[in-house]
DNA sequence: TTGTAGGCGTTATCAA
DNA sequence: TTGATAACGCCTACAA
């Protein structure tokens, strides 16, 4: 078998024609003679011919990938971002360059170098400095995805107002007296808006909100410890709201292994709808997000070639009312 | 701001030097007289000079990245497998390219293109056709992570024995008479392995096994699908052994949400020892897999300049016993 | 339509 | 130690 060192160079010298003809057929150029076409192309494929991606990228002055760099969290948000993301990048013959273990307080190094080896970035709200991000700017095109455009070029996120209904029908129709947050507000740009709703509903209702968040990451664990914080406390809640769906879980569990019933004795509301939202009993009352939309929205902008990407995209969400908030008595196991 | 189209030639030239001696002087060669070096360096700091990843990859012949291909799964352990893998790669000063929308169903064409944008590939167990990843091994070197070595260089996966152990305490120690097992053997190799280890355990204690392990994923909201499946049929198990700590989550969750006990009137166990397997309540009885392990050094084999990786490395794992198999009855909400 | 020649930015080789 | 010079593999004017 020839290994991988068969040059553009080579197939010409095989195929009795040009260098030049060869690339023009490797990349599909039109105006290309159909019989010279088709003895590179049995050159090509007799011989396993690859273009190299080093001499291309060079020649291009691209590299054909994108960079995805977020908060290193599990959960299916997360998964669903990547994919996503990929999916799209795929499509447009794009590699993905992750960085998934940068926390803000990271040297903003490794991001910059990745900034040196892709195309263009897909930054996640909350995990990189502004001073870093405007550095990006100058370097590749950046779209930030669920926080703020900033210094960058565009932006695409969820409608987090939703949240605001929602705390109003738990305020409202539901009634409940001292609600909880849960989720903290410094972590994601997502958080400090849902926080900041789940605030102005209290106002609008002419209510008074916590004093403070219950401030733990977005995982299923942290919604257990956060459940331990609160239902251990002096004056349990009578709500929780959540941040998203997996601490909504979290608490859940939390709730139930302490012998408490939801709704009846305290109700949950999560935020993304994911699958185990509506698998759980109680149901999970939440807000749904189109979280492959957001991830794939984005990698379409990175990969437009246009001059000016859009401005900022807002993607629609939608209040989901089940079983966890009150709004339906069946189940409460 | 100059932007990045400063090369080394002119970065020689206002530094009075050649661009060889720039190019050494930007990789920290030696043998470089400290006078010129100090100039050099003070001129790349003062333009920013980023030595260009087109140019030196193809000089170099080398991408400077590593590949890392899974099926898409969302989950600590993931999470887990991806951090593990990029701080590794990170060490060594090489990106991380992920492919992680990848089903074994797809074309493999994906993953081959991949194959030549990366210095050396990690493959999850049974997400490649042996065809594809005979193809790969000419083209980089492959690792495969949690799998066989098959035609691959090497290999680096859990010792999933320990599955054969727990479920040998399960009969024997607590005496639990209908076993049940929740996860796809044709999914992944480690399932593959832990369903087998389950049957030989039976075998062992001269008991009949069920006929058909539960055949779903390995996801929370799997574990809630098993669960009703199991539940409520006509002979629900005593013992449900899960694949992964995610599904038997779900599983106990579906389990509480129907009024039941654990380990009472369920036993439940899992794999991983992943956060939530101690928070839950009762806590998980599970076994302990060292992912971040298992990441890290199949990057580590992957950077590795030497002629030839070793074979195939295993590495420990440890039963954990805690309270959903029945070996403490505290707690049991 | 095809071929020739030059450039993309860096590192490697070999004299000096 | 330093500096020309030649790759590295591909693409793309420009010329034929």
């Amino acid at each position: 078998m020839s290994n991988g060192k068969i040059t553009v160079r080579r197939v010409a010298e095989l195929a009795g024609v040009s260098p030049a003809t060869v690339s023009r057929v490797s990349r599909g150029s039109t105006h290309v003679d159909p019989v010279l076409r088709e003895r590179v192309l049995r050159v090509i494929e007799e011989h396993g011919y690859k273009p190299s991606h080093f001499g291309r990228a060079l020649a291009e002055r691209r590299h054909g990938a994108l960079g995805l760099v977020f908060p290193g969290l599990s959960g299916p948000y997360f998964a669903e971002l990547i994919q996503g993301f990929e999916v799209q990048a795929l499509e447009t013959g794009d590699s993905v360059l992750v960085l998934a273990s940068h926390s803000r307080d990271d040297t903003d190094a490794t991001v910059i170098d990745l900034a040196g080896r892709v195309d263009g970035m897909a930054i996640h709200g909350g995990t990189v400095s502004d001073a870093a991000l405007e550095k990006l700017c100058g370097m590749v095109r950046v779209v930030v995805m669920a926080g703020d455009t900033g210094p960058a070029h565009a932006s695409v996120r969820v409608d987090n107002s939703s949240m605001r209904g929602l705390t109003r029908h738990l305020l409202v129709d539901h009634g409940y007296r001292r609600l909880a947050f849960v989720g903290n507000p410094d972590g994601s740009t997502d958080v400090t808006v849902r926080w900041e709703a789940f605030l102005a509903a209290h106002k609008t209702a002419r209510r008074k909100p916590p004093k403070e968040p219950v401030r733990v990451g977005l995982q299923q664990s942290d919604g257990v410890i956060a459940a331990k914080q609160l239902l251990d406390g002096d004056e349990p809640p009578e709500a929780v709201v959540c941040a998203n769906d997996e601490t909504a879980l979290g608490v859940m569990i939390g709730a139930m292994g302490r012998g408490l019933k939801v709704p009846d004795d305290i109700a949950i509301t999560g935020f993304d709808d994911m699958p185990m939202a509506s698998l759980v009993n109680p149901d999970l009352t939440t807000v749904r997000q189109p979280v492959r939309e957001l991830a794939t929205t984005t990698a379409r902008l990175l990969a437009d070639r246009s001059p000016d990407p859009a401005g900022a995209v807002l993607l629609p969400t939608e209040i989901v009312l089940r079983g966890s908030c009150g709004c339906r008595d069946g189940g409460g196991g």
